[in-house]
DNA sequence: GCGGATCAC
DNA sequence: CATGGTGATCCGC
């Protein structure tokens, strides 16, 4: 009833919504974001880019209309059997509820752009940007000040902060320092938490260590190699060369007590300079401190971390102190529900624009109103859908950390400028292959799927698959199935190509999540900004 | 299994 | 001038 007047009077907001500044990240609160929005709105009217998210929009407003609709044919009675059904569901999670891991996700801040500004002194105290004219992939928080933000193109960040510097990537050294932050994270070397490589009888509860294993002298930055110390090249060195109380690469428990060169160590640090030391404790937060003071002095960057019994809680809480800081949710159902109760549900992980605006369109902003609403839900949206709601309304998360499961896919993509020769679009697709063809040997993968990516001008996305009964991995055998993919649509379409992808089937299908997504706890990329691990203090 | 969509980083 | 790339999952066929 409410529907074609409704949605045309907000529609203008819709827009904003979408292509309008999106301030859910730290650094970017009170901006004026009506300012920011008329200039990004200016540089994106009229183009391609623009008219595909108008339609898209268009679709997800459908969408809620569906859902309203059937919302509308609930009965009363319907609604009633449904509150029970998932009330007894509820009560079989609260049953479960386990508060007695402590899980802790370190998230560097800003990363890219502060491995940036370490590594060239003149980037300090400037906005800065890390990617390109076309995208960048994040910026620091002096850029964030003009609503400068990663998933933004360059050009557009450029209108909004004409001194923007925009510095290229450097996946290279992001690998780097990311390697040194897993060195940092080392759960063995922080906390005795018992990994298979350690004997047992060199474990010993972090509440028994003495002091001095959780001492750490600072390393002062006004030496003469500070300066090196930025480059990029020197801070390798600096890795090898530094304390090994600090900077060790194996966990203390591995070295037989009393090694004689630890002790000589230490005598050298004193009689160098007389350093500073600080001591951490032996809690939880103690001991995230630590892990953020470890990558600190290591990598000269700054952490945020959250503390939390599950993964999902742990990584609302990173959030909630950054940058350089940490929050701790203490492991109470009370402490949980107080700290769930006006989250906005867009901050956790798995909700995102499309999901936060259906239910905002029921009237659910926050974790508190997913929970008042959850019998409702349970009758418009799929089991896992309504189940993950369910988990999240009541502060639940997984309490462990999968291993890196095998890899389901591998895929090469690119953006091209417009192509039209068929036999140009033909030649591209075999180079996609031939790239596919390398990194699965890399891997030693095979797979039965082919799927074919094609994007137009208009910035429409297809995609074409096919399954084949035998594995391929071959650049000759994949482009097969890629060309007989691709001629159908060059046929009939004239689309251009934007990738190829072959995926690798696994055949287990039985091993899913047991609700959707939240349940990704570390990529498999050596480049990842964000970490989780389990500790037990 | 396929294709479109959503999401994270 | 100009809006990415990789991997995963879910839904409805």
């Amino acid at each position: 009833m409410d529907s074609t007047k409704e949605t045309s009077n907000t529609y203008k907001e819709d827009l904003l919504l979408r292509m309008g500044l999106n301030d859910n990240k730290a650094g970017m609160e009170g901006l004026d974001k009506e300012k920011i929005n008329k200039i990004i709105m200016g540089a994106t009217k009229g183009s391609r880019f623009y008219g595909n998210e108008l339609k898209k929009e268009k679709q997800v407003n459908q969408r809620i209309e569906n859902m309203m609709q059937q919302k509308a044919r609930i009965t009363s009675q319907q609604l009633r059997e449904a509150q029970l059904q998932v009330d007894r569901f509820a009560m079989e999670l609260e049953h479960c509820r386990d508060l007695s891991n402590t899980i802790v996700h370190v998230d560097m801040d800003a990363f890219y752009a502060a491995v940036e500004m370490r590594d060239n002194p003149e980037l300090k105290d400037k906005p800065i940007a890390v990617g390109s004219m076309s995208m960048l992939s994040t910026s620091n928080y002096h850029a964030r000040r003009f609503g400068v933000r990663a998933a933004m193109p360059g050009f557009i960040a450029k209108r909004l902060c004409p001194h923007l510097i925009i510095v290229p990537l450097n996946f290279d050294k992001y690998r780097v320092v990311s390697k040194q932050v897993g060195i940092c994270l080392a759960p063995t070397s922080i906390c005795s938490w018992v990994s298979c490589r350690i004997r047992s009888q060199l474990q010993m509860p972090r509440q028994d260590w003495p002091e001095e294993r959780r001492r750490y002298f600072i390393k002062t930055g006004n030496s003469k190699t500070t300066s090196e110390l930025t480059t990029y090249l020197t801070s390798i060195e600096y890795e090898l060369s530094a304390s090994p109380l600090l900077f060790e690469d194996s966990p203390p428990d591995l070295q037989p007590p009393g090694n004689p060169s630890q002790v000589n160590c230490k005598e050298q640090n004193k009689l160098q300079i007389p350093q500073k030391s600080v001591v951490f404790g032996t809690s939880a937060e103690e001991v995230v401190k630590e892990i953020r003071f470890r990558i600190e002095q290591k990598t000269t960057l700054t952490a945020s971390a959250g503390i939390a019994p599950n993964t999902m809680l742990a990584k609302v809480c990173s959030d909630k102190n950054k940058p350089n800081g940490q929050y701790q949710i203490l492991p109470s159902r009370q402490a949980v529900m107080e700290f769930i109760k006006d989250l906005p549900i867009r901050k956790i992980s798995g909700i995102g624009k499309v999901t936060e605006k259906m239910l905002k369109a029921l009237g659910i902003i926050t974790c508190a109103e997913l929970y008042q609403q959850r019998a409702l839900l349970s009758l418009l949206f799929s089991e896992t859908s309504w189940h993950y709601f369910l988990h999240i309304s009541l502060g639940l998360g997984s309490t462990h950390l999968a291993r890196d499961g095998e890899r389901k896919s591998m895929s090469v993509e690119r953006t091209f400028n417009e192509i039209n020769k068929a036999e140009d679009q033909y030649s591209l697709c075999q180079e996609l292959c031939s790239e596919i063809a390398q990194d699965l040997q890399k891997e030693g993968l095979k797979g039965r799927t082919v799927t074919v990516k094609l994007k137009n001008v208009n910035f429409e996305v297809k995609t074409r698959a096919s399954t084949v009964s035998s594995v391929v991995s071959t650049e000759e055998e994949i482009f097969a199935i890629a060309k007989e993919l691709l001629r159908t649509e060059i046929d009939v379409f004239g689309y251009l190509v934007f990738l190829v992808k072959q995926t690798k089937n696994t055949n287990k299908g039985a091993s899913l999540a047991s609700y959707r997504l939240g349940t990704k706890l570390c990529q498999p990329l050596g480049v990842q900004e964000r970490r989780l691990i389990k500790i037990s203090v």
